[in-house]
DNA sequence: CTCGATTGTCTAGCAGTGCTAGGATTCGAA
DNA sequence: TTCGAATCCTAGCACTGCTAGACAATCGAG
């Protein structure tokens, strides 16, 4: 028996290890130059033994995506219940928001660019998506306006951020605007 | 005199062959089934000819996205000038941009998520790229407020509906809130 | 008309990718 | 100590983007 668990936690650090490989690569060097070789050869073990853990390199992506979702969703709380007042809490929701793509391109790519193989807006969407999701429309419900759907409103406001994050970091937009942006952002959408 | 001449016109229809065939491709199957083998084939010609017209598989996504980038221009320009009004105006540029990004998904990639090797938002953008841009402000500049830059605002609303089309295309996003989102986003951001 | 030189094109190949079949090895249970 | 099962790795497949070098067609000069 306790063989048979020791064997099962190792398995289950065996798998964080993998994760954690992944994202780190991919923020060292971007999601290409994460290979199945490269990943295999960083934890110390064979290319197939990935495969034991994971369908495939989209599994990988997607379980760097969930935690990555989970780290969102605490930034964002942290962000906003740090913050007095409707407007305060939006404007810190957006900067967390924005400052998390900023600095884990990979994961944020992991989450909402790439395929990791994961459902969204569904009833089987996983937790820490949902959660996420939820985290933003927490703070974002009390200035949706009279009349207005929050969903509705919160799919809306993080649409837009999500534009600001992925145009911002391609470099399809004026660096210098990066402030004035958010504080338009906000005060234009948000009903205080 | 005129042998060089027909050979630089058939060079250059080829050219255009191979662009077209790109994108056909990437709409019929996406992006990851244009191989260069795959490409070459339905040109007719052997995967080395590619090389002698762009250096690389990114050049020609590049070329599929200034030629895309110049019909955005048109579609949304066509849309804006049947409009009466700021705010009809300013809707009808949002269905004509989220309409171009829904119907050519391949080429919106191109320009906007895809890797082409072209430059954003510096001296050196492709006039395509720039004249796309310019589009969306010559509509947009008018409902950008007082005191509000126009390129500023331009940025805004644009990167709001890039989020918007990037996130519905990848079922992130609700498919029955779709119209309600783009009434809500003109809206809030115009000042009418 | 002939003959080099210059284009143009293709065949074949490189190093890399995700993924997997099947053999070798290890290790716990008897 | 031996056996069987679980574990892991070697080797390989079919594919990718890209390129060197051989080959053939074409052209201009004599």
């Amino acid at each position: 028996m306790s063989v048979q668990e020791r064997k099962e936690r190792e398995r289950a650090e065996r798998e964080r290890l993998i994760v954690a490989t992944a994202r780190e690569l991919a923020e060292q060097q971007g999601w290409d130059a994460v290979t199945t070789r490269r990943l295999a050869e960083r934890i110390e073990y064979s290319q197939p033994v990935l495969y034991s853990h994971f369908r495939g390199k989209r599994e990988i992506i997607g379980a760097v995506a969930l935690q990555g979702a989970a780290e969102l969703a605490v930034a964002v709380r942290a962000a906003t219940s740090a913050a007095d007042g409707p407007r305060a809490r939006v404007a810190a929701l957006a900067r967390a928001y924005l400052d998390f793509a900023e600095h884990n391109p990979a994961v944020y790519d992991a989450i909402f660019q790439l395929d990791g193989g994961l459902a969204y807006a569904q009833e089987d969407t996983p937790a820490p998506l949902k959660d996420a999701f939820a985290a933003l429309m927490e703070s974002l419900a009390e200035v949706a306006g009279n009349g207005i759907d929050p969903g509705l409103f919160t799919e809306l406001f993080w649409a837009s951020l999500h534009g600001l994050a992925t145009l911002t970091r391609t470099g399809r937009l004026l660096p210098e605007y990066a402030e004035p942006r958010v504080e338009l952002l906000v005060d234009r959408l948000c009903m205080v």
